[in-house]
RNA sequence: GUAGAUGUAGCUCAAUGGUGAGAGCGCUGGACUGUGGCUCCAGAGGUUGCGGGUUCGAGCCCCGUCAUCUACCCCA
């Protein structure tokens, strides 16, 4: 019988990285509370379609990505891949047009593609995101960006960088895809053999490859900021024009596509170095066709998406391992005998009770031992009771930075050892 | 889907094709019948990922397979 492994690409969060997540999500919650967002929770299995008619056919997700099944009923389910597609499902489905406008929502929750696992990128990883429904006012992407920006700047987070770039709409864009497939054709034999690809399926992405040779033949392409209708050029004019106001430091980059069919005009990537090659924390831009898409009312939208794995890789790694010694509890109780023991017992159920955490031994350990796992433990304090002490009605209280010893009658233990742990804290 | 690297104790790693596969850390116990950290001693813990092959003999060489990591494609 071989033993049960966690699935490829996915992973146990449990030393010290659950507090780097709970401080993560605190912050995503606050950040986004206090810039009008409310909590959306979508399912995370959605009819395939949504995802097939939203993120798009051609699209790598879609077509290789996809955890896919049947269900008892023969329905093709879909554990969701990205969570935008889901979100403008629930606002078209609730009528959410019909209320006050526009619609802020944010969600934290896991996500799935069928990938290779390598560095930054799982079969299950957790996104939180926003998004923001029936406005295009170019202001809203400038709130949703700062939004972003906010969550790691809360953190205390340093070293990322917010790349912006427009990448059209249904005018422009065909016009300047046309343009690019003109413009490379000559060159076909000297681009690699994945951009001779993507010259058919989608030739922005020869913009940003990493072969050399392509590279420079990339630089001598006229970048898209010259080529948007006079509608795209406005927008992407009050995007920026509200970032700066804010003082918000972004790069221009022509480069960035996306690899979701819904976009259009912004777009925008935040990255880090720390992170290897998947470098990005987070991605999103607007979407103003997705709801006439998915066969709703035509909405205008714009959010984004962040990885916390990713997230919490580069906190981590700035954290080092300056929070390794947290104690999981306030007061250690070491008890000799079955009679001390269940006094022990007690007087933990009744501290507990009082707000202190507190626990006791579960192995019929030596007193010595005790002392080691609650030292272990990095426990503050420790109570030891034994025949001597049940016989005097007191227990010893010993502080185990100093090493001094108290003797406390039972009748005050409770309160004194309320005081202590809060003064320790 | 493709490519490379790596699989030996709970963890990090040793072991020219040759005796019974070792060390450090960790864990448990003891020295100290009732007092943690330091020190010393002892103990537990292994199908060398799995399956074949070559060989008198394989942890080591060969083939296959699985897993992990990293990278490509693409993305959080």
């Amino acid at each position: 019988m071989t033993f049960i492994r966690a699935p490829r690409g996915t992973i146990d969060v449990f030393p010290e990285r659950p507090e780097i997540w709970q401080r993560l999500e605190e912050t995503v919650r606050s950040v986004c509370r206090n810039a009008g967002y409310t909590e959306i929770r979508t399912p995370v299995f959605e009819h395939t379609e949504l995802f097939q008619r939203g993120v798009g056919e051609g699209t790598d997700i879609v077509e290789k990505e996809m955890y896919t099944f049947l269900d008892k009923g023969e329905r093709s389910i879909t554990l969701r891949p990205e969570g935008t597609a889901p979100v403008v499902r629930a606002y078209l489905e609730h009528k959410m047009w019909a209320g006050p406008q526009p619609v802020k929502v944010y969600y934290i929750g896991p996500m799935f593609r069928y990938e290779r696992p390598q560095l930054g990128r799982l079969r299950q990883h957790t996104q939180f995101g926003v998004e923001a429904l029936g406005s295009s006012d170019p202001a809203l992407d400038a709130d949703v960006i700062s939004v972003l920006i906010s969550v790691y700047q809360s953190l205390g987070l340093e070293g990322f960088v917010v790349r912006l770039n427009s990448i059209g709409c249904s005018v422009c864009r065909p016009r300047y895809k046309e343009n690019l497939i003109n413009l490379l054709s000559k060159d076909v034999d000297e681009l690699c053999s994945d951009c001779r690809r993507r010259l058919e399926r989608n030739p922005l992405r020869v913009l940003d490859c990493k072969n050399e040779r392509c590279k420079e033949l990339a630089k001598k392409l006229p970048p898209i900021f010259d080529h948007l209708c006079e509608d795209c050029a406005r927008h992407f004019r009050g995007v920026t024009k509200h970032l700066e106001a804010l003082g918000l430091v972004y790069k221009l980059d022509p480069t960035i596509v996306r690899g979701l069919d819904y976009y259009t005009k912004t777009v925008f990537e935040i990255i880090h170095s720390g992170l290897g090659a998947q470098d990005a924390l987070g991605g999103g831009g607007r979407y103003d066709g997705l709801a006439e898409e998915l066969g709703g009312t035509a909405t205008p939208g714009v959010g984004f998406a962040a990885g916390i794995e990713r997230a919490v890789q580069v906190l981590s790694d700035a954290a080092g391992e300056a929070c390794e010694d947290a104690s999981n509890i306030d007061v250690f109780i070491a008890a000799m005998g079955d009679e001390s023991k269940l006094q022990a017992f007690r007087i933990t159920h009744a501290l507990r009770k009082k707000g202190v955490s507190s626990d006791i031994d579960y192995l019929d350990r030596s007193l010595r031992a005790q002392m080691k796992y609650a030292n272990k433990q990095n426990v503050k304090t420790v109570v030891i009771i034994g025949e001597d002490e049940l016989a005097g009605d007191y227990a010893i209280v010993r502080d185990m930075a100093t090493g001094e010893q108290t003797q406390v009658p039972f009748g005050n233990l409770i309160q004194v050892l309320a005081q202590n742990t809060t003064l320790l804290r």
